[in-house]
DNA sequence: ATGGCTACGATCCGTAGA
């Protein structure tokens, strides 16, 4: 089984990447944030075309999550229970015997400022969350756009980026509170080559020079790490004419390992 | 050089992203 996140920045402008990547990748789930619609404009036949079935949170100009799947998602939670907010940046859905989390992490904006402490607020109510979702269901995966670099070796230029949004130590913690849940980086179970992101800034030929973050992740319960057979950044979309910033990221389970 | 691109929704610039 491939599960699959990648930030599309506009799904409306993303529509032929996605149709494309879904296609030669062949996810059997994919989560996408930044859908940057509301659900009323959502592509949803043109994805059922494809083979995919979606859970949509979405909202007008920014935010908005999808969770797209060959089979039908079920129970579909919207938002942090309990945690009110304006701005759609989650959704969970049973896919077939998986529990799946899609998450679309605040920014933060700078060290300080006002999004930065409800980034922080935001990722406390998203643990308590995740500590509750992971009593009810053992296979849990929780993928997205986290707006957190965990490491050093996930920074292009840790000494340039020292202390900045995405990197700046209350923003790791959040992150190691999610991990310390029992949650596995997937991408971190396996020998990797150095230098890989999945986001790059548009400026300053930031591609180009491989200046990017490593922050869109998929974390993993202990019992889907122990059938995690491989996870990866897909660089490819990001090569395209009008990419997105974000390219997915990608983890493939064992079913045999699963049951 | 603290900028530089891209998307959006409103215009013909401001907000936001990371």
């Amino acid at each position: 089984m491939k599960l699959a996140t990648w930030n599309v920045n506009s799904i409306k402008v993303r529509l032929p990447q996605l149709l494309e990547w879904l296609r030669e990748a062949a996810p059997d789930a994919l989560c996408l944030q930044e859908l940057k619609t509301e659900e009323a404009k959502y592509p949803r036949a043109e994805l059922e075309a494809a083979g995919y079935a979606s859970a949509v949170s979405g909202q007008k100009t920014y935010n908005g999550v999808a969770i797209l799947s060959r089979t039908p998602p079920g129970e579909v939670v919207a938002g942090i229970p309990g945690f009110a907010d304006e701005q759609k940046r989650v959704i969970a859905a049973t896919v077939r015997d998986l529990r799946v989390v899609c998450v679309y992490c605040p920014n933060g904006q700078a060290v300080g400022s006002e999004k930065y402490a409800y980034k922080l607020r935001w990722f406390a109510a998203l643990r308590d969350y995740l500590a509750a979702e992971l009593r009810r269901h053992p296979r849990l995966a929780v993928a997205g756009d986290f707006n957190v670099a965990p490491e050093d070796r996930d920074v292009h230029d840790p000494k340039a980026w020292e202390g900045q949004v995405h990197v700046s130590e209350p923003e790791r913690a959040a992150w190691r509170a999610l991990l310390a849940l029992g949650l596995k980086d997937s991408f971190r179970l396996f020998e990797q080559p150095e230098k890989i992101y999945s986001w790059w800034d548009y400026r300053m030929l930031g591609f180009r020079r491989n200046a990017g973050l490593r922050i869109d992740h998929l974390l993993l319960s202990q019992d889907l790490a122990r059938a995690c057979t491989s996870s990866s950044v897909d660089k490819a979309p990001r090569k395209l004419e009008r990419p997105s910033d974000h390219a997915p990221a990608l983890v493939e389970l064992d079913q045999s390992m699963l049951a």
